[in-house]
RNA sequence: GCCGAGAUAGCUCAGGGGUAGAGCGCUUCCUUGGUAAGGAAGAGGUCGGGGGUUCAAAUCCCCUUCUUGGCUCCA
């Protein structure tokens, strides 16, 4: 007998070489069915693997995100098997579970896989599930699992193999088909009931571009028909969010091909809400203690050679500006440090001073991979709410944290909450691959973490991803669509200033390097508002609607009434306009909803009379008549941030 | 950049080798109204751009530009 020991800490005994079912069986039936996987001594198993020791064993099913990428896998499988069924000769790369779903890799030779051939699959796949065809595990030599593979003519399998120890090989089979696969899978390819292929898509053979690109077919599968429905109509929700829709239909931005690709233009709404934005960053960092400064969008060739970034980006990017005269080249401005620099240059700088913190709005070019362009989220042009700070060492963790508190506050006021901040590290493994001196970055590293710990921020931590001039703190939040965006970001520069030989003469009267740390809460304008479209679903505080309010005037009888309400409202800086189009009121009402314009006035013969409005909120309906003041005060007590 | 999908009226989209379609928007007229679409008439297109096949191309083929989903999830 064995013991096993279950997530409620009860221990129960069962005779050796029990199965994660037998277990569930002696739960429930019902649980039995359900069961896709089991974490086995933190390890996740099939469900029918045999059990020899005494383990902690957790049942996995649907609702546990291991039981989800088990099923999925095996969803992985199942395509696989239906493709080789199809398309006889396929060559097979890998099949992973992702987040939401699965793929599998394949090389279909010279055969053209495109939309039509996404529902013959599936349909196939459907077919073979209904056989309840049960997920075999078996254990291979080496030598045996590369015979096989080669036979089949599966030459990306056997490059895998060559990689893996002799002892440790499994194969996987269900139907007819055979996979090199490390498990777990389900019980058997019937729990499948509903499956979705998606789209297809290129990917290179192991992630390298100079090898050979397969086709990566994507797909999602369900227990239930249901929950494929309601996870189809949950996408079509998050389409309904995407800021690139929301733009154009509120007016907001607009791209031209004319002026070039990733090149966004701000309609007049899209600028004031921007605007707004900006002008709630300047006055926070005001009070946070930052001197706003102002650059040009050039900077020559020699300041960007400099900095460094002529060697390591200039071949990719915006190429230079000349003029007539020869051998004179401008840059257009990737970053704004440069320029910061040569301000911190501009006189002696005393350790009294410091930190010395310069804010500003800066327009910045660089030429992103035409494929990496997307929405406002990846461009061309866009402007950072750049700052830099200057510090002695020993300031760097008090500036961090009060940049974290900028942070946090700039998402507080706009009720972003589910992010994560992120702390990137060297990689200890190549600590040559990194400029500055060992002891500085010890330092930061261990003071990022406590700032981050004294904020008590959710942090994940990744080795190897710091920049290669220092480390650095990231706020990551996800968009509508799922994808994670990096927002405010914090990092630490120790080249800069060794480049532009910065200085500050010490208590000791002795020359010192400052320490620069760049910033930037929001990332960019552009990033930060089409995360924000997409967070709030196009209703935007009140503070930031580009119209506040939409003035209604029952008839135009009423017109000259709702002039005077419009004239009284922008008295207060209340946003406004007029709807005085001849139409009726439920018409007028319905384009405002549409239009998400936060509050709707009502002005007719009741209210001109007594001089009251009709308001009505968006999405809440009528809320009644008050007197034009009494509202205007109450909107100005919601918009108090 | 590479693989897939796409580009038709201002917007959303249908159609498809034989004179270009709908809804919304826009203009004009009627209507002067009470909390999510009042009625009528009209204007608006070299069917992204270039080339080819054909008696005939928006439609088929090639090239090109732009948009879009992927190309980081590891047997």
């Amino acid at each position: 007998m064995i013991k096993i020991t279950l997530p409620d800490g009860s221990i129960r005994e069962y005779n050796k070489g029990v199965t994660s079912h037998d277990i569930a069986l002696s739960i429930s039936e019902g649980l039995a069915r359900n069961v896709l996987s089991a974490k086995v001594n933190g390890e996740v198993w099939d469900s029918n693997r045999p059990i020899f020791e005494d383990s902690v064993v957790q049942l996995l099913t649907w609702n546990d995100e291991d039981g989800k990428a088990t099923f999925w896998h095996s969803s992985a499988h199942l395509l696989a098997e239906a493709l080789e069924t199809l398309y006889p000769g396929t060559k097979f790369g890998i099949g992973p579970a992702i987040d939401n779903g699965f793929y599998y890799d394949i090389d279909l030779g010279d055969r053209e896989f495109g939309g039509d051939d996404l529902a013959q699959v599936e349909k196939k796949m459907l077919e073979l599930a209904r056989q309840k065809n049960v997920y075999v595990r078996s254990k291979i030599s080496k030598q045996d699992a590369i015979s096989y593979f080669e036979e089949k003519g599966d030459k990306y399998k056997v490059e895998l193999i060559q990689d893996l120890d002799d002892g440790s090989i499994t194969l996987y089979k269900q139907g007819n088909f055979t996979d090199l696969c490390r498990g777990p899978h389900i019980p058997h390819t019937g729990l499948i009931k509903a499956i979705k292929l998606l789209n297809v898509a290129g990917a290179y053979w192991r992630g390298d571009e100079k090898r050979k690109q397969l086709t990566r077919v994507y797909g999602v599968s369900f227990p239930k028909q249901k929950e494929l429905t309601e996870h189809l109509e949950r996408l079509e929700e998050a389409k309904k969010r995407d800021h690139r829709k929301l733009g154009k239909e509120l007016d907001l931005f607009t791209f031209s091909e004319k002026v070039g690709m990733g090149l966004p233009l701000w309609l007049p709404k899209g600028t004031i809400l921007r605007e707004r934005l900006e002008n709630f960053m300047r006055r926070a960092q005001i009070k946070a203690g930052y001197d706003p400064v102002v650059t040009p969008h050039i900077g020559s060739k020699e300041l960007y050679v400099t900095s460094g970034h002529y060697e390591k980006y200039g071949a990719d990017s915006f190429q230079p500006i000349t003029t007539p005269h020869e051998g004179e080249e401008f840059l257009l401005k990737p970053m704004n440090c440069p320029h910061h620099c040569e301000i911190y240059k501009s006189r002696p700088r005393s350790y009294k001073e410091m930190p010395v913190r310069y804010a500003e709005f800066g327009a910045v070019y660089r030429y992103e991979q035409s494929g990496e362009l997307h929405g406002l989220t990846r461009v061309r042009g866009f402007t950072q709410d750049d700052a830099h700070i200057f510090c002695r060492p020993d300031q760097v963790k008090e500036e961090f944290i009060n940049v974290i508190d900028l942070v946090l506050y700039v998402f507080n006021a706009l009720g972003f909450e589910d992010y994560t901040a992120q702390v990137s590290l060297r990689d200890p493994e190549n600590r040559e691959n990194y400029i500055g001196a060992d002891e500085l970055w010890d330092r930061a590293e261990r003071e990022i973490q406590e700032a981050a710990d004294e904020r008590a921020l959710k942090t994940v931590t990744e080795l190897g991803e710091a920049a290669f001039y220092g480390p650095k703190l990231d706020f990551m939040v996800k968009d509508a669509l799922g994808r994670s965006w990096q927002l405010g970001t914090i990092q630490v520069d120790y080249t800069l200033p060794e480049r532009f030989e910065l200085e500050y003469t010490g208590a000791d009267n002795q020359k010192h390097r400052p320490v620069m740390i760049h910033r930037a809460p929001f990332g960019s304008m552009e990033r930060f508002v089409a995360v924000l479209i997409e967070h709030c679903g196009g209703n935007f505080p009140l503070w930031l609607a580009p119209d506040q309010i939409a003035v209604l005037p029952i008839s135009e009888k009423y017109e000259d009434y709702a002039q005077r309400v419009l004239m009284t409202l922008s008295e207060q800086d209340i946003r406004g306009l007029i709807d005085n189009r001849d139409e009726k009121i439920g018409r007028k009402i319905r384009d405002a909803e549409v239009q998400k314009v936060p509050y709707m006035l009502i002005l007719g013969e009741k209210e001109q009379v007594n001089g009251e409005v009709s308001v009505r909120k968006h999405g809440s309906g009528d809320l009644g008549s008050l007197k034009l003041d009494a509202f205007i005060k109450q909107f100005r007590e919601e918009i108090k941030i």
